[in-house]
DNA sequence: CACATATACTGTACTAATCAAGTATATGAG
DNA sequence: CTCATATACTTGATTAGTACAGTATATGTG
């Protein structure tokens, strides 16, 4: 393999492990709180966000999604009280999006458990990895 | 963060970046050859395989996905000549899977594609790290 | 050998995402 | 102020994947 070639072996593992990883944090998330990984990372960036709310585009470019897809997905949080809608008075073409106190408490637990799976998933990686590995991960 | 909430941030940086850059890759070879990362990575493992063929169970699990999903993705990919199906005298119920030259031609040419790809969206990440990166992704 | 069980697909129904078009609202130039 | 353009969604059609059931074949046990 060329210099080159590294780079694409590393988005090929990539691709590889985070698909294998995902489906099982799905899997886990799914079973135990109803979500899958995509919704949580919406609680995660409603948690983040000034507030607690955030506009549908603004949560697709975070999550490398599109509007639509956001919608989609939004409409049965919504419907089980996870987000709630608020309208913005500045711009009525925004619908703004806000985490529900039982979307706050769906995310403290459904961290815990994400967190727990994900040691076990990456439990060949020591501590010190991890923090190089994470710290490679943001510089991309 | 607590210590093992390291390991959640990983799970969930992993996940955004692989988005991100398969999206790219999606795109790019999409564009130019035709075919998407997933089928670019079926025609990667069969170059690597013994006789350049699998059984669609094998790429199925290489690939993290389902039998069927392996059945639909192949489809189109023998319609235009990229594989082929061969039978096997050993085990009537399986139906190999063999990279045609056409498949190897373009294999080639997309790898290029790739690589370059690669190295322009994993830019901040340099010579050395990329092979820490790749230590680590193998390690997982 | 016969039959229960396992394996390798394939087909049907469903889900989750995309793109492209449509609607409503905002903004900027004349 | 008016109108052209841009923005923030939403909706319809399509696509890619899954789960689950069905079919064909193989394998192991009495």
């Amino acid at each position: 393999m060329n210099v080159e070639g590294k780079y694409g072996a590393i988005s090929k593992s990539l691709w590889l492990k985070s698909a294998v990883i995902s489906k099982h944090l799905d899997n886990s998330l799914g079973a135990i709180h109803g979500i899958g990984l995509a919704e949580y990372m919406v609680l995660l960036n409603l948690m983040k966000a000034p507030n607690h709310a955030l506009r549908r585009i603004d949560i697709a470019e975070s999550l490398a999604r599109t509007a639509s897809g956001i919608t989609r997905m939004l409409m049965p949080m919504e419907k089980i009280g996870l987000v709630s809608k608020e309208t913005n008075a500045r711009d009525a073409r925004v619908s703004l999006v806000k985490i529900t106190p039982a979307g706050e408490e769906l995310f403290r637990n459904a961290t815990v458990t994400l967190d727990a799976k994900s040691q076990s998933l990456l439990r060949n990686i020591d501590s010190e990895s991890a923090d190089t590995m994470l710290a490679l991960l943001h510089s991309i």
